[in-house]
DNA sequence: AGTCAGCTTGACGTTCGCGTAAACGGAGGC
DNA sequence: GCCTCCGTTTACGCGAACGTCAAGCTGACT
């Protein structure tokens, strides 16, 4: 009988940066489920693991039902033929998501640091200056139309 | 004069993949502000853009808020030297937490990936078999703990 | 004139992810 | 014994982002 370490919820919440009405939430939705001393929760190294994941999911934009779905793929008991066709599809759309995400987050950042060199740029120029100044803008953007 | 190629609601929602109550949604949120006729919302190229703006920001995890921020920086109509110090350092701080989520999305897909890469080799292994098996894991994880 | 599609404005409903009280149970220190 | 933590359950609340009616206007065709 391997025992690792364990925590308290107390713990967790605080090395992860969570409540504790967050990890009972979680373990309501099913996505955790400590053992129990008594009634209080004890998580194993096992449990943060999860938790970890159920974070950075949530930071990627995962709901909860979600991330339920990924990890019941990992865990799921019936390791049949069937069952990896399944997970394998499920985790090949995943990746699909995610990359197509990255696209977008790429795409944003590329808008922010053109923004963000405008703004130098005008920094720069008008080092002192406080008077305001209008911006010359080409072609169709976001910006108040120019005319 | 010039007046460029404009869109009905129909067609922008047709176009983007969005509903009409949510176009009307981000108007009543001030993150969108067609021209009318009559009674009748008649979209811009710039509302446009705006739009793939907020869409792509909803897709990378921005809340509305956020975004109206972001469009209000691009906005301001005082571009003085305060305001684009200010609106300077709003871009870095969402440079710098997009390229975070970047980050997090880049482990995801790592970990998706030895997913699917496990499932494959269990597929492969046990081409046609259809007998249950069990997956042997090293060091502590997600999947459940294989003493 | 009728009616029909497509637009409009309210306004209440729903889902998600927790927050937030209320009320209680040990365990340890003074 | 009492206080102070740390933990528990139950349960209502909330803000965000729309969904979903209900009811009315409007232009266009027949």
């Amino acid at each position: 009988m391997k025992m690792g370490k364990t925590y308290s919820i107390r713990q967790l919440t605080k090395e992860m940066g969570v409540t504790s009405r967050t990890l009972r939430h979680y373990e309501d939705e099913g996505l955790l489920s400590p053992e129990r001393q008594g009634l209080a929760r004890i998580y194993s190294q096992r449990d943060r693991a999860r938790l970890m994941l159920i974070l950075r999911g949530r930071r990627v934009g995962f709901s909860l039902a979600e991330i339920r779905e990924i990890l019941d793929l990992y865990n799921a008991e019936d390791h049949g033929v069937a069952q990896f066709q399944h997970s394998r599809k499920k985790f090949a759309e995943r990746i699909v998501a995610l990359e197509a995400q990255r696209k977008d987050i790429d795409e944003s950042i590329a808008e922010l640091k053109l923004a963000l060199e405008r703004a130098d740029n005008f920094l720069t120029e008008h080092h002192a200056e406080q008077n305001p100044v209008r911006v010359k803008m080409t072609g169709y953007s976001v910006m108040p139309a120019a005319e």
